[in-house]
RNA sequence: GGGAUUGUGGCGGAACAGGUAGACGCAACGGACUUAAAAUCCGUCGGUUAACAGCCGUGGGGGUUCGACUCCCCCCAAUCCCACCA
């Protein structure tokens, strides 16, 4: 008899339901909390993958684990419903929106059920839900109020084919993240989000978290600090100036002349008129290379001198004034000052248009720039001082004759946050007819998505909401007002929803104070390392608000942060539709079983390494769970007398399985617990407290058959708030280690001996092993290094 | 170009405050049970070899050490992130 897991895994998701078993009561303080949270999915249209439920798996584990051992634990799910394929969908369709993302809702909580996560579903939200966005909408409000929302008139990222803006984030190699379509630049009035405000905290508080270096690294990089100072050049024989911005001021001797970028304003101004049209000319040429062309090129400098002249602010010798592609608009100021010497870019522009190069720092410049460190030279002041030295006089002069001063900038830009879709928070502004403009209070809002059957973008690329009159215009405060037309980013939503589920139906507050206080930060959270820098960078930022607001008191929002790996296909390549590689979790839970299936891809190898799906492996662990069954069901080896054979097996078992889930390794937890079985296989007697144990650890990796197992042992209750078993220590003391006995570091022989042995009595037992005396025939011994339980390494 | 991570059997992976390399699983092979197959149970399974003797083996080359997958230096390869960032 093999066990009928379809029947068992229906009757305890049944269970489960009706006993309302997952329920989290956020009031009770009687036990510790721990808030575990899995990032919450988009609800598509294609339902689950087997990729979807690793992290998910892991989460649950760690929950169950939890629960046993008295926490009170919140894990909560919910949807990240506002997106793209919807609102697609609606333009290709007609159809609402919501009715598809609802019905593909529907059909991702079926599955999770299916995969027997243990969710407090009553906590279930939706982000496109009313509840919800009104709350979004309420901390727009928030950062408008905060001054932290603006508009401006900016150069956006203008997709055609999406009819949308999309962020810098969202753009890859000059095309949309999402389709991959052309993206070009394009001026409208946008909402933008002041994140660059927080940039110093964010970068700060990195240390606060207990995250994966590589995703701090990677929010390090993408904030890019860079200390440096300003430098103000004039420019000659005229009353105007302009600002560089450089790391190395002590260089400044050695700027033998300054680069605009092409688009920078200022060179209209400067141009002298012979130049003007090969400016032209030299800005067209730029603007038709996509990003990629001009990176491709950056090995042949290309540029155009403006006529104009800058004033060396510390030699007062004239130096000419280019424009290049090299200086990008968006850094810094756009503009630099070129030290030809001592930066290579700077080197082989000079080069090629002829430039004087003069060397400041104390190194050999004939072949190429000088970059590393040394004493400076042709300095002035500056001569004979190392690099830190140098700057912080040069800071000091330059502060001091009002011409430059120190500076930090950042990488970091202001967030677009305005969108031109349906499917998403209507911004909640209004603007009056005077041009002025107020955001809505807590009593105004929602502003809901009016109802429409039009979901394509107005004309000049506005929003779809811009067609529906009755939706923009309004009455408030006694004036005529026009309602914003843009919505909010996808990210909107998934930037605090962790809040909501400490409190999802509370109608008056984004939350109570109280339970805020105490469920953050969350414990631990799980998901894709593609949101390394956008999600967990946007989440930062807002909850750093709601920090400033009161509304939170934690710093941060997430204490851990894991990522799962990727779960490839069976070819070794990403699941694709296209690539007709993708398995999805509902075959697998009908042919093998949820709990093989989370069995199986906790087995498969680390959970942050990506890895290949393979059938076989899936069958292996559906097999693992039939041994562990008929083992326990129909071996009728379990026994009231402990023979001891097995209390060290089990008591190891239990401490590697506890030790291993806390720390994530749950493919070791599964091969001990192997281990064990494989034991117990061999034993002619199980104590019956063993194998309860056994069924605790074994059931949050497998929480049907731990159910299942857990009544067939006599028990009425659910397992999930049994005690999670307890190791005895004096139990993992053997009495016999087995010695290991190497002559050079190389093998030669084993003995088991008393662990409680001293050096001396090991060492003459190794000697005079019997190998090893074989061994030490005509050797003369040199040395002798013994390893308490471990090992005896005899040198000759 | 910069940064990060990673290289272990046919495959996924274990083991690293330096101490028996290859746990556990998959695949493969053998045996038992079957009329037979599947399932199951019991074995074998890095290479070389007649050998459970010896030798060689953790991407390659050096080094430190009684002893190195583990530490240090130099290469090589792969993956990811950033990328003319002043």
């Amino acid at each position: 008899m093999t066990f009928e897991f379809q029947k068992i895994e229906k009757k305890w998701q049944q269970y489960w339901e009706e006993n309302n078993t997952f329920k989290c009561d956020t009031y009770d303080n009687s036990k510790p909390k721990c808030y575990i949270l899995d990032m919450f999915p988009y609800p598509s249209g294609n339902g689950l993958h087997v990729g979807h439920p690793e992290g998910y798996t892991a989460t649950d584990i760690v929950s169950r684990v939890k629960r046993m051992q008295g926490y009170n634990v919140l894990h909560p799910m919910g949807w990240d419903s506002f997106g793209l394929p919807a609102e697609q969908y609606a333009i290709r369709t007609g159809n609402h929106p919501e009715t598809f993302t609802l019905e593909n809702i529907k059909n991702f909580k079926r599955q999770l059920k299916e995969l027997g996560f243990s969710y407090d579903w009553e906590r279930e939200i939706a982000t496109s839900s009313v509840d919800y966005y009104k709350w979004t909408q309420w901390i727009f409000t928030k950062l408008y109020e905060k001054g932290l929302a603006y508009v401006d008139e900016i150069p956006v990222n203008w997709c055609e084919a999406l009819q949308t803006v999309l962020a810098n984030e969202e753009v890859i190699d000059g095309k949309s993240e999402i389709g991959g379509h052309p993206v070009v630049r394009k001026p409208m009035r946008q909402w933008v989000l002041k994140i660059t405000e927080y940039a110093e905290r964010l970068l700060e508080d990195l240390e606060l978290c207990d995250w994966p270096s590589s995703t701090k690294e990677m929010q390090i990089n993408w904030i890019g600090k860079s200390v440096g100072a300003d430098v103000v050049f004039n420019v000659a024989d005229t009353d105007l100036s302009f600002t560089v911005f450089t790391t190395r001021c002590d260089t400044l001797f050695g700027a033998t002349y300054c680069v605009l970028a092409p688009e920078h304003p200022f060179v209209d101004q400067i141009a002298t008129s012979e130049n003007k049209e090969a400016i032209e000319a030299y800005r067209r040429e730029i603007a038709s290379k996509s990003d990629l062309e001009r990176t491709e090129l950056n090995k042949n400098k290309t540029g155009i001198f403006t006529g104009a002249y800058a004033i060396n602010p510390v030699t007062n010798k004239k130096i000419p004034i280019w424009i290049s592609d090299y200086v990008l608009a968006s850094y810094g100021h756009g503009a630099i000052m070129a030290v030809p010497a001592h930066d290579q870019r700077d080197y082989e522009f000079a080069k090629k248009f002829g430039l004087e190069i003069i060397a400041v720092l104390d190194g050999d410049v004939r072949e190429k720039a000088f970059e590393e460190d040394a004493l400076h030279i042709n300095s002035d002041f500056l001569n004979g001082l190392d690099k830190q030295t140098a700057i912080d006089k040069m800071i000091a002069y330059l502060e001091e004759n009002n011409i430059g001063k120190a500076k930090t900038t950042y990488k970091l830009r202001d967030w677009l946050f305005s969108r031109q879709r349906y499917w998403g928070e209507p911004i909640p502004v209004v603007h009056f007819e005077d041009g002025s403009m107020r955001a809505l209070s807590l009593e105004e809002l929602p502003v809901e998505l009016p109802a429409t059957t039009n979901f394509k973008t107005a004309n000049n690329g506005e929003s779809p909401l811009a067609n529906i009159d009755s939706f923009i215009n309004i009455e408030i405060d006694g004036k005529k007002a026009r309602r914003e037309t843009n919505t909010m980013p996808q990210w909107a939503g998934s930037c605090w929803y962790y809040l909501r589920y400490i409190d999802p139906h509370n109608a008056d507050m984004i939350a109570d104070p109280k339970l805020l206080e105490k469920w953050l930060p969350v414990d631990l959270y799980i998901g894709g390392a593609e949101h390394a820098v956008l999600h967990l960078l946007y989440a930062r930022f807002w909850h750093k608000v709601l920090y400033d607001c009161g509304v939170v008191t934690t710093k941060e929002p997430f204490q851990k942060l894991f990522h799962q790996g990727m779960i490839l296909g069976e070819n070794n390549i990403k699941m694709s539709k296209s690539r007709g590689n993708v398995v999805p979790t509902d075959e697998v839970v009908a042919t093998h079983g949820a709990d093989a299936l989370r069995v199986y891809e906790m087995f498969m190898g680390p959970l942050e390494a990506t890895l290949a799906w393979s059938p076989n492996g899936l069958d292996g662990a559906k097999k693992w769970l039939e041994r562990v069954y008929r083992l326990i069901i129909e071996e009728q080896k379990i026994s009231e007398e402990n023979d001891g054979k097995l209390d060290y097996i089990y008591n190891y078992t239990v401490k590697k399985v506890t030790d291993d889930i806390a720390s994530l390794n749950f493919n070791t937890a599964i091969s001990q617990m192997m281990i064990f079985i494989n034991e117990c296989y061999k034993a002619e007697t199980i104590y019956r407290e063993y194998v309860l144990g056994f069924i605790k650890l074994l059931y949050p990796f497998a929480p049907h058959l731990g159910e299942e197992l857990w009544q067939l042992m006599g028990y009425r209750d659910t397992i999930t708030y049994e005690s999670w078993p307890i190791y005895d220590e004096a139990k993992l003391v053997k009495d016999e280690v087995e010695i290991v006995v190497q002559i050079n570091g190389k093998l030669k022989a084993k003995f088991n001996f008393k662990s409680n042995a001293e050096d001396a009595e090991i060492q003459s037992a190794a000697l005079s092993n019997e190998k090893v005396v074989e061994a030490l025939a005509n050797q003369t011994v040199k040395k002798v290094i013994v390893v308490k339980k471990k090992l005896v390494n005899i040198v000759i």
